[in-house]
DNA sequence: AGAAAGCCTCGGCCGC
DNA sequence: TGCGGCCGAGGCTTTC
């Protein structure tokens, strides 16, 4: 589910517990898997202070009075603080809430809880995370880093819809909002990057910076404008055609074929 | 039954 | 022709 938006209210929600003092932690074998042990999770993290909270991407970053804690929400990881998701609609599918789906968090020392949430268990906690190992935030990209994003070394590169994913170069972006700026931006996903012209380049910055800031309004990856034809035999809202589904970048994708060129 | 809004690894092959 | 690195495919995991 998550993907930069989604992130970003967690990270808000994340907020609401600076200043306490981490208890105790835990983790369990999945959630932890990027460590050395589950056990290596707890040590980390009894009797930190948070001090902050960051972002990059869909990465969410917990700062300390020792070392940074990320967390990565796989597809479908939630935050929850006390039980509280913090904002309406963001829970996937069923939107609901079990504890056996409780993969790890922490205990603070005011009594509340900050746990992750994950049915399909693709979340992952770290410690220290490479933060540089990504690109570019989404949230306050500018075209000359939109530029940089684009930017080709070998022959045509990739398609640009797997380009828009590749974390390395822009961090948070995920297939439904890379699937909604295409959209607006009127390209066909499997436009290899280096064979788009200027006015496509610059259709679809201008598409890149209104997906985030009008979805983060509507309130996440999911309120966008080609949601309504994401299903099969989906047709565009914008002129009535058939949409056209295939795997690109290794997501499904859904597009115009009229519009989208 | 098959697909799913993320991420990681691996192998093939592109292009210098 | 050799090789480093890019890129796409596939797997992970569980659910509906």
């Amino acid at each position: 589910m998550p993907e930069v938006l989604e992130i970003e209210s967690y990270r808000r929600l994340a907020e609401r517990v600076v200043g306490a003092r981490v208890l105790s932690g835990w983790a369990d074998a999945y959630l932890a898997r990027k460590l050395v042990s589950p056990e290596a999770w707890a040590v980390a993290v009894a009797g930190r202070r948070i001090t902050g909270t960051s972002r990059r991407g869909k990465l969410l970053v917990l700062e300390t009075d020792t070392v940074p804690l990320g967390v990565r929400f796989g597809m479908t990881g939630v935050l929850l603080v006390d039980g509280d998701a913090g904002l309406e609609g963001l829970f996937y599918g069923p939107h609901q809430f079990r504890e056996e789906w409780v993969r790890g968090g922490l205990e603070l020392d005011d009594g509340r809880r900050l746990v992750v949430h994950d049915p399909r268990r693709l979340a992952r906690v770290e410690i220290d995370p490479d933060v540089d190992a990504l690109g570019e935030d989404a949230l306050t990209l500018t075209r000359a880093q939109f530029d940089r994003v684009l930017a080709v070394t070998r022959g045509d590169g990739p398609a640009i819809k797997a380009r828009l994913l590749d974390q390395s170069r822009v961090a948070g972006v995920g297939n439904l909002l890379a699937d909604e700026m295409l959209f607006r931006a009127g390209v066909d996903p499997r436009t290899p990057v280096g064979r788009l012209d200027e006015d496509q380049r610059r259709a679809l910055f201008r598409a890149f910076t209104r997906t985030v800031a009008s979805l983060g309004r509507r309130g996440g990856s999911h309120t966008g404008d080609h949601m309504v034809a994401r299903v099969p035999e989906g047709r565009c809202p914008r002129d009535g055609a058939p949409m056209a589904v295939a795997t690109i970048g290794g997501r499904t994708t859904y597009w115009c074929p009229v519009h989208q060129r």
